[in-house]
DNA sequence: GTCGTTACGTCAGCAACGTTGACATATTAA
DNA sequence: TTAATATGTCAACGTTGCTGACGTAACGAC
């Protein structure tokens, strides 16, 4: 290949890169909009979303363990799950092994509005799964987990190997 | 197909949405990490990436049309923007047609900034479309451009259109 | 049983980035 | 001349991150 083919190679190597940067960018904000729209008519956020989620998802979670998730500090933290906590959404009780641990739960009424914040954003996840058919979807996975580091990664593979455990994914 | 057929079916697919929602979390938290580290160091943040991934993109834009493309208020667009016109990045000039328009564009320490965000963010993306193979990036795209919104789908499919056009993309 | 470490909570202050509302200026267009 | 448009700016506020510091309860080792 001579000096220019290659330069041109480069050059749509880079367009195609900054087609999935804007991928991403519009991607990730339509994808967040409906929960944030009834997130907000109660005076919460994303964040109390991500612990409402990850709470229901592993029910029992401690306090450290949403943190590493999350990656965010304990302040952070704190100023969403006490509001949580205290409207009612999230219950915390000690743990058995070691009483110095909050394990958290959501109530009834956390997994009602998490129920509620999942069936919006499940809406947005159906409709481009359904258009875009099964083998884009497993290449949409792939290609997301290769832009994970190796923490996130790990948790996500880990999550699917219990999954496939309990038979809950083929 | 029996009722618990049924059921189980539905579970699978929540599950497959969860695992959606998670890859996007994750996925974009660590798209964004790399370039973030970078402008922390600038006392800039996210939204002043943005800013010169657009500007540097659409050479000449107007304020409004970035507005429209970022969906933010003028006062937070202003917030980004005023640093980075005094700091030398971006400068604006008076539209040909309407002298009341500002024009937006790079100078050259603001494509020397845009590009080094660029290639940071161009490693991460570059690993993960390599990491999947190119049916999978197909794959990507498609599931992305169908969570989108109409706007920003046709945003993009217009970009895409252009790129044909001038022989950028195949 | 004392003592260091760990798990968690909280107070204070700060920064980035989004919002609404109001007002000002320059320019265009009717 | 006048209304509308493009842009800028002041003020105030909310969400969600951060650091630093301090406090309490429980675990674990000696």
């Amino acid at each position: 290949m001579d000096a220019r083919g290659a330069a041109s190679l480069l050059f749509l190597r880079e367009e195609e890169i900054r087609l999935g940067m804007e991928l991403l960018f519009f991607g990730y904000r339509d994808f967040t909009a409906g929960p944030d729209a009834i997130l907000a008519e109660l005076d919460m956020g994303r964040a109390h979303h991500r612990v409402l989620h990850f709470v229901g998802r592993h029910p029992g979670i401690t306090v450290s363990e949403l943190l590493a998730i999350l990656r965010i500090t304990k302040q952070s933290l704190g100023r969403v799950l006490k509001p949580l906590v205290e409207g009612g959404y999230v219950v915390h009780a000690p743990g058995r092994n070691d009483r110095r641990q909050r394990l958290l739960t959501l109530t009834q009424k956390g997994q009602a509005l998490e129920r509620r914040l999942f069936e919006r954003q499940r809406d947005t996840i159906s409709r481009a799964y359904r258009e875009s058919g099964a083998q884009a979807v497993e290449g949409f996975r792939r290609v997301m987990l290769g832009m994970m580091g190796a923490d996130a990664r790990a948790r996500i593979e880990a999550g699917q190997a219990k999954d496939r455990e309990s038979g809950k994914v083929a």
